[in-house]
DNA sequence: ATATCAAACTAACGGTTGTTAGTTAATTTA
DNA sequence: TAAATTAACTAACAACCGTTAGTTTGATAT
């Protein structure tokens, strides 16, 4: 089924793009991965930049919908920040490379998805600085530097994906728990 | 001079490797940054290889040389964390261009260097664990799993990079108050 | 049995890649 | 002043890039 053939290409593709970077992995490296030539991958995609934009955006949508949900719910802002937590970790356990590649070849994305991924990426941190500043107001934040407080955060929850894989000894679960420990409470 | 033009190869280098990863950086790119032809490049430096090599493995030197100190060093488990976040600042607002290339695009090494830097960074994490493990065991950090203690507080060092360059309104001395207050004491 | 169609193939294209060879002009050294 | 060195240049290379065109194969539907 043509399908689950494009499925095949951008599973192995993101994951050669993961070990290698977007612009070092080729057709030809993607299609000899599925044990097919180069030209046939064109039975199923339109261009190496498609492959890009279907592993990324998808994702970056996903974020994007949670977070907007996050944001306007009825809740605390500690019970929000566990929320985005749960997310990240949620989709970095279902799809590492598609992570890996949306942190680190989103630049070679081209004029409309560009521009689509760097707003999506701009209303997410807009998003988690509004739950911030909203908790530091109510006092369930210290009033520490705001920008020193967001990039801690989100720079452990998005190289997540560096780190599972290597180390899947440590269940979802305890993953959460200990995480929202550590970025909330600190470790000492 | 010839040492000044090829420290003007690699400064321009990094940040052209820094915006779009070494691979999609031409040796035309970088002669075209410098108003010279890619050819004479090769007047200075002997490959595109020898440019990478010379960027990351300097840096990762001097990672590897002070956490070597600071592990031996007489002093608390917590003052070790402080002088280790305080390397990675300095090295990042030192030179931010360099420190992404070595996060992004140490992939791209071969052979002798590849496995020197991968031996390196193998040993920066045991010094580290070393550390967390030494203050787990004093009481001075809390029985929480040490791979989450390590991955949360080096991933956010490591990425340092990718934040400042936008917000340099932050004095190096607040960054470094706020950082430790961040990654030890948490934010609640 | 015949026609249809998806998905593979071979062959090749124009452009780009890192790099080398050989040359030239300007500066430094003897 | 003559010789040597430095650092730029032009021209070109073989290899590789993403992609297209046209063909073949095997399965499915009529």
């Amino acid at each position: 089924m043509k399908q689950n053939r494009k499925t095949e290409i951008i599973t192995v593709s993101a994951k050669l793009f993961k070990e290698k970077g977007y612009s070092a992995v080729t057709m030809r490296d993607i299609a000899q991965a599925l044990d097919i030539k180069a030209a046939s991958l064109y039975n199923h995609i339109k261009s190496k930049q498609e492959i890009l934009v279907l592993i990324i955006i998808e994702i970056a949508e996903q974020f994007t919908n949670t977070i907007n949900q996050v944001v306007i719910s009825d809740e605390t802002s500690i019970k929000k920040i566990e929320k985005i937590i749960q997310l990240h970790i949620d989709i970095t356990l279902e799809n590492p490379d598609a992570l890996a590649c949306l942190n680190n070849d989103w630049m070679h994305l081209t004029t409309i998805d560009l521009a689509y991924f760097i707003k999506m990426r701009e209303d997410y941190e807009a998003n988690f600085r509004t739950i911030i500043k909203q908790g530091i107001d109510n006092n369930e934040i210290k009033k520490l530097n705001i920008e020193v407080i967001i990039f801690s955060t989100l720079s452990t929850l998005r190289t997540l994906y560096l780190w599972y894989g290597k180390k899947k000894t440590i269940k979802p679960h305890e993953l959460k728990q200990n995480m929202i420990h550590v970025l909330l409470n600190g470790i000492i």
